[in-house]
DNA sequence: CACCATTGTGTGATTGTGACACAATGATAA
DNA sequence: TTATCATTGTGTCACAATCACACAATGGTG
């Protein structure tokens, strides 16, 4: 008992060392068979489910810590995360409560006081990614229906709630999200990651007419032969068409 | 000499027990003149002028902290502060070479190493607010003109910058900013707001048109007789009918 | 080989936007 | 008092964008 209350000595001035009370937290959305998916983990010792998060160390960039949060805690790497808002209430997180609940006496009380939270956001493409419990304290990882969404840790049902708010409002005023699906699509597969993700559905006409009139989607030979009836073309996107549009359209 | 070090030894006992590494920056917009105008500060002891900030108490609220931090520092009170970025590049600030500069040994360095910095931006009433250097770290206080922007501390030039493309992506999708203007005003007043915040000129007549569609502007007797050509209707924002439209039109 | 759900594309009505026109207004100066 | 004239309120028209719907072509199914 002795020797645990020593490595518990150890680990808070560890932390207090190396630690801030600043933490990132990740919403990872995933689309797959019509339907938006989102990246959740079990924290090991922990019952709750929770967004891909971490603390940041003390002189770490912010932006580089969520590239190593997400790293650590699901394997994903190399994906665009964009941050979204700062969540800072004051009754959102609290460390000796946390150790208490565990209880760990406060004196050794290794987490900070307080926790204020960067949110960021990605969009991934849902099956080439495969999550992995990597780190010693995640015990499982993996993807969640929107509308099955549990109670999660703290706040972050309501990060996650923001995360897509966002998201819609930036599908609504510019053509995102390609990467969503795989490098041959049809226009039927685009029209329902867009119904998925805005959340109404959109006439099949005007709609096709409509991504195609942006000139950065390439018409490959028919195929998708798969389907029970006539047979749709299949897309490619042109990354360097859509630069170019975005010069043109965006600031 | 004695003495300095240990009012120094206090400052930075308290320091340690009061303040996070959490800051809040705050780029207060005002509008006078057809020109859009930015409230700058001068730290005393410091020659670069800075946008309103401060540190966010251990565990203090950071909305709360925000609006605490804008009064104080400004003596601005009740207006409507709104979050748009958190700046965590990790060289953005150096506790250790600000004391250095100011010539404070290194055990007596009562800063935090890092700074995380949380934005806020706001719209003001440029004639209804009369900025004070209220504090004792403040030694003046007043709005300059976004032209004139001088070299600020630390990235807080970056900052305001972020915080207008913000501004004027909100003009973009959602009329607002009906407080930058006295309560009776005229369509043309209200046109060159926009034209200033946007950055572009606009058609009169369409401009005109595509206000009174949204039904939330109410016309009053003709007057604003100063001028000396056709007097212009004068109008006045109604914000239960505004709150309707955003109803209607916004999530 | 007829069937039929789905696809590719077309059409017309409606709405929104940009550029411009013109009479009405009201202070100013003769 | 009256002519002047910059500015205002409002209208028109062309054009683009959007929406709702239509219909022939397609290609696997029974």
């Amino acid at each position: 008992m002795d020797e645990l209350f020593t490595v518990l000595g150890d680990i808070k001035t560890l932390f207090n060392q190396s630690l801030s009370e600043l933490s990132v937290d990740c919403v990872v959305f995933g689309f797959h068979d019509n339907q938006l998916k989102i990246l959740l983990l079990k924290t090991k010792g922990s019952s709750e489910w929770s967004l891909p998060g971490g603390w940041i160390y003390k002189t770490e960039d912010v932006e580089q810590a969520a590239y190593r949060i997400l790293q650590e805690r699901t394997g994903l790497d190399s994906i665009y995360l964009q941050q979204f808002h700062a969540f800072g209430a004051n009754n959102r997180y609290n460390g000796k409560e946390i150790m208490s609940r565990v209880g760990i006496p406060p004196e050794y009380n290794f987490l900070p006081e307080r926790a204020v939270s960067i949110g960021y956001y990605a969009l991934v493409e849902y099956s080439l990614v495969e999550p992995k419990a990597d780190d010693p304290f995640t015990e499982e990882c993996r993807w969640w229906d929107l509308e099955e969404i549990p109670e999660l840790l703290f706040d972050h049902n309501q990060i996650a709630h923001t995360a897509l708010k966002t998201l819609r409002r930036q599908f609504d005023y510019q053509p995102i999200g390609f990467n969503l699906l795989p490098e041959k699509f049809t226009l039927i597969e685009l029209q329902k990651l867009h119904e998925t993700i805005r959340g109404r559905s959109m006439d099949r006409g005007n709609f096709q007419k409509k991504m195609l009139s942006y000139g950065f989607l390439e018409r490959l030979e028919e195929r998708k032969t798969g389907g029970a009836h006539k047979a749709p073309y299949l897309y490619r996107f042109d990354e360097e068409k859509y630069a170019a549009y975005l010069r043109l359209n965006d600031d």
